[in-house]
DNA sequence: TAAATAAAGGACATTTTTGTCCGATTAATG
DNA sequence: CATTAATCGGACAAAAATGTCCTTTATTTA
């Protein structure tokens, strides 16, 4: 469903919500140490997500990176998966075919465009508060 | 969402299955050039699907693929899917987590369990017949 | 201002997926 | 029985995704 990198920058976006809510910036390694990932290679998908300004990064010492109160609900999930994934999730069809439309549909067209509906729904609705929230209150994990 | 193998797959079986119903047998090269595929990798595929009994294979002149009318009734999109991809598409994580369920879930769990509940319920009752009839009368398509 | 700390970014390495090539096998037909 | 047409199967090649290493840059603090 998701790249790897996908699955990263979401876990990895959702934990540094969780700190942020006790107002801790946290550093690469204490999130790939957290959500159980790759050091080297979550610091670049954080990187994307810096740059495409879902998380604030801060060099330096006493830097990390951190999201503000606000954007915790502002940020959906479908801006990360959109910022790592692109829109493929979104776009383009089931079977691979390039001209895929309601005038030209592939065999599978229109119930695929009824799980994708409900999955772009979902992701543009949940938002990073809410799934953070779920982890402080010990009702959800991050790891393995 | 599905590999570029089972797309093609499910593309190959498709157009197995229309010319079943005239009779006719189709070859490697000719299916690969009705559903838009590299060829030697279709071929790869069309093994694979072979020796899961989802398509039937008949070497030498005159040879090639073909599906009997019953089994485009018995065969389910989802047995196509889990001949090529396995089951990844319906157990794991969503996130990517090892260990991910009920008890212990990760904080996207119950959104995924529904969406793919509905995914997986769509592969399992469409079948090759009803996509080939669709293709046949001119409904869908299968290239570009 | 020097040392230490943390992200940024580029180059490289590994693994997986996608795709190709070619000889072996099977079967039909003249 | 030789030829030909087709799949089968193994080895290889290319591309994309995943992952690592190391140097540079920014910032804090002693």
């Amino acid at each position: 469903m998701f790249s790897k990198a996908c699955e990263y920058g979401i876990r990895a976006a959702v934990y540094i919500a969780l700190r942020s809510l006790d107002g801790r910036r946290v550093s690469v390694n204490e999130i790939a140490e957290e959500i159980d990932s790759p050091i080297a290679f979550t610091a670049k998908i954080l990187q994307q997500l810096s740059r495409n300004n879902i998380i604030h990064s801060v060099k330096g010492p006493t830097g990390g990176f951190e999201i503000a109160r606000e954007d915790m609900d502002a940020v959906k999930l479908n801006m990360i998966v959109k910022a790592i994934d692109g829109d493929k999730i979104y776009v383009g069809c089931g079977l691979g075919l390039k001209e895929c439309n309601a005038q030209k549909p592939c065999p599978l067209h229109d119930k695929f465009v009824d799980i994708r509906t409900d999955l772009s729904k979902m992701l543009k609705s949940t938002s990073l508060y809410e799934l953070a929230t779920g982890l402080e209150v010990g009702l959800t994990y991050l790891k393995r």
